[in-house]
DNA sequence: AGCTCATATCTTAATATTGAGATAATCTTA
DNA sequence: TAAGATTATCTCAATATTAAGATATGAGCT
C-alpha cells in the first residue's frame, strides 16, 4: 500500500462513519421528538440519569457542547422539571445538575423505547460484526481524543 | 448469545459510534474554521466542488439539511462570491449552485490541508483496520438509511 | 490577609438551524 | 385543458448553539 491509497482510504473512513453515524442518529432524534424533548436535552436528561448528579462543566466534557449551551439546556430541563440545580458544598462555583423524580420517571418510561429504535437502527449489522465495529470504533474514537490538542 | 446481550451491543454501538464521530469530527471542525467558513458551509462548497453543479434540493438530499438552511448557507456562500445560483433551464422551479472560479481556487488551497487533518484525526487505525471499518460501517450507514422509513 | 492565577458558571449578542407554511412551477390524470 | 397532487425554493419566526467575556470562587504563595 502506498501513501496515495492510505490517503483515500482515509477520506472515505470519514465519509461512511459519517454517514452511518448520521443515519442511525436519525432514529434517535425521530424517537426523542416523541417524547418531546430535543436531542441535547435528552442527551442530558440520560447522562444523569445513568450516572448521577454531575458539575455542569462536566457534561460539557461528556457531551460535547459549549459552556453557555450547557446553561441554556439546563434552564430548560428545569423549567419543565425534570431536572434540579444544587449548589456544590464544597466548591461554590459548582452547581451540580440532578434528575428530579419525575425525570427519572419519564426515563424510566421513555429509555426502554429509546433503546428498541436503536436497536432497529443498527440491526444492518449481525453480533460478530457488531462487536468487530465496536473495537475499531472505541480505538478510533480514542486515538481522535487524544491526538486533539 | 441471548437477547440481552445484543440489547447491550446495539447500545454500546452507537456510544462508541458517536463518540468516533464526534472526535473525528472535532479535527476536521477546527480544521474549517481556519478558513472562515463554518462546516455547513465548507460542506456544501465540498460537494459543488467534487461533484459539479447541483440543484438546491438535491444539496439537502445528499447533506442532511433543511430546505430552509440550504438558502440560507447558500446565500451565504454567495455573498462571500464562492458560489453562484444558476436557474435551471428546464424546470423554473429548480436552482442550481455552481462553485465560482474562486470557490474552486479557494478549495484547490484548503482541501489537501483538509485531508491532512483527517488523515491525522484517523491515524490510529492502520490500513487494514480502515480496510475493515469501512466494510462495517458501510453496511451500517446502508441499512440504517433502508430502516428510516 | 492580600495578590495572582486558574477554574466554573453565567450572561449576552451574534449566528445557525429548524419547522411551518407561502409561492410558484411541473406533473398527472381525468 | 383544468384540477389536484407533487416538487423546489423561499420566507420568517422560534429555537438552538456558539463565542467572547463577565463574574465569582478557590488555590497557592508571600
Amino acid at each position: 500500500m502506498n501513501a496515495e491509497n492510505n490517503r483515500d482510504e482515509s477520506l472515505h473512513l470519514f465519509i461512511v462513519l459519517s454517514r452511518a453515524c448520521e443515519w442511525v442518529t436519525a432514529h434517535a432524534h425521530r424517537d426523542i421528538r416523541r417524547y418531546g424533548l430535543n436531542p441535547t436535552e435528552y442527551a442530558v436528561l440520560e447522562l444523569l440519569y445513568h450516572k448521577g448528579s454531575q458539575p455542569l462543566q462536566q457534561i460539557g466534557g461528556k457531551i460535547l457542547m459549549t459552556s453557555g449551551n450547557i446553561t441554556y439546556v439546563v434552564d430548560k430541563l428545569e423549567q419543565k422539571g425534570l431536572v434540579v440545580r444544587k449548589p456544590c458544598p464544597e466548591d461554590r462555583r459548582v452547581s451540580f445538575a440532578e434528575i428530579t423524580e419525575k425525570g427519572t420517571a419519564f426515563l424510566d418510561e421513555a429509555f426502554p423505547q429509546h433503546r428498541k429504535a436503536i436497536e432497529t437502527a443498527v440491526a444492518g449489522l449481525n453480533a460478530e460484526e457488531k462487536r468487530q465495529a465496536i473495537g475499531l470504533l472505541k480505538k478510533l474514537g480514542v486515538s481522535a481524543q487524544e491526538s486533539f490538542k
